[in-house]
DNA sequence: GCATACCCTATACCTTGGAATAGGGCTATA
DNA sequence: TATAGCCCTATTCCAAGGTATAGGGTATGC
């Protein structure tokens, strides 16, 4: 029998889907309720066939949780998990070496059915999660370098600390802020932020 | 048997939850995806024993969401599921009439007991959520005057704004910013209106 | 070749944000 | 009454954000 491991931090959410996966009778199931716990799970029990990892969780993020498990549950598959649906994270979920996103908008069967397909080494990802690069209406059609400043802003970080991340010169990033706060019609880096955040940008 | 409808628009998450609430054999289960369909589905079917709204999906605001629910299923209880575990929230919709508050990361049997304590006419909502003195570690315990100003900042309003909003000196409101910025752990504004969001404060 | 879009840099200037420090007035409570 | 917490104000100073303008480099596509 398959061994899967779900993560996350909502009790109430992880149980019961953790339920609804057992009920199809072909998998076991363990559950971890935050990234470190998971880790420890894995390296306890040993690799596990495998693992959904909640987007939003204590100690998660994106890419070093993901590369973290990825590493530890060698040469098994590790989805993302997510409430909000974003293109963004998928993708780069995806880019890291997730083998699939998993959209919590999506059906229980479909799970069940995406979960088999993990398990036999596909990829899954919503279509509309992955075609999505042209901007269908109301995206605000940001340039790549664009968004790697609209991350650092919505982590709070500083202009210059942006810039040294990204090995330009500050005024680069005022730039960049400028023009991608004019594409957002936001009034300043915050409201960027928040525009950003409302509309799952980030 | 008691007729219960449950609205949240991820369908993973509600559809798990509504089979495992049926599970109990005691109630029979309706869904809706969002506040709109909730309305008509209590219109259409006739008031429901209990509702359990989720606090973010679409359409749904607090207090008027709420409000507008209470109204469609007159003299019914209406209870607040929240992902995000927010004092506030549950303060705030417990005021506006919510039967209950009931935050995901409960156990799901808590669960069950707390949809047969609200259909019995109690009110139900976990004690750390009401008794907020303590601030354990998680809740940052503003003042009054330091949410209007975190406010202002997730409007991206700027100092000078929000003080003549307040009808203050802008001075005041730098005070405000650094203080609220020290107790959510934030390194600025934007950064600090990213926390708000984060854990649902505002 | 030419136009376009994106990315980077530079200079200069002004506005805003934020830290530090010091107090006064108010209210609730021990 | 004294203590504490909150709210407001003040002054000073420096850092950071933001605007405006001008240009160079490099792809891509017509």
């Amino acid at each position: 029998m398959k061994r899967i491991l779900i993560a996350d931090d909502h009790d109430l959410v992880r149980e019961t889907l953790a339920d609804y996966i057992r009920n199809a009778g072909e998998f076991s199931v363990d559950q971890a309720s935050n990234l470190d716990e998971s880790l420890d799970l894995i390296q306890k029990n040993g690799t596990y066939d495998l693992v959904l990892l909640d987007y939003k969780m204590p100690g998660m993020t994106l890419p070093e949780g993901l590369l973290q498990t990825l590493e530890t549950n060698a040469d098994h598959p590790v989805a993302i998990i997510s409430g909000t649906a974003s293109p963004d994270v998928a993708r780069r979920a995806l880019a890291t070496g997730a083998a699939g996103f998993l959209p919590k908008t999506i059906a229980p069967e479909t799970l069940i059915s995406a979960v088999r397909h993990l398990l036999g080494g596909g990829v899954y990802a919503p279509q509309q999660f992955l075609e999505s690069d042209r901007n269908d209406g109301q995206n605000p059609n940001l340039t790549p370098r664009e968004m790697d400043v609209l991350r650092g802003i919505c982590e709070g970080k500083a202009n210059k600390e942006i810039a040294r991340d990204l090995d330009v010169q500050e005024v680069t990033i005022k730039l960049h802020v400028k023009t991608l706060s004019r594409k957002l019609q936001a009034r300043n880096r915050t409201h960027a932020a928040m525009i950003a955040r409302d509309i799952d940008l980030i």
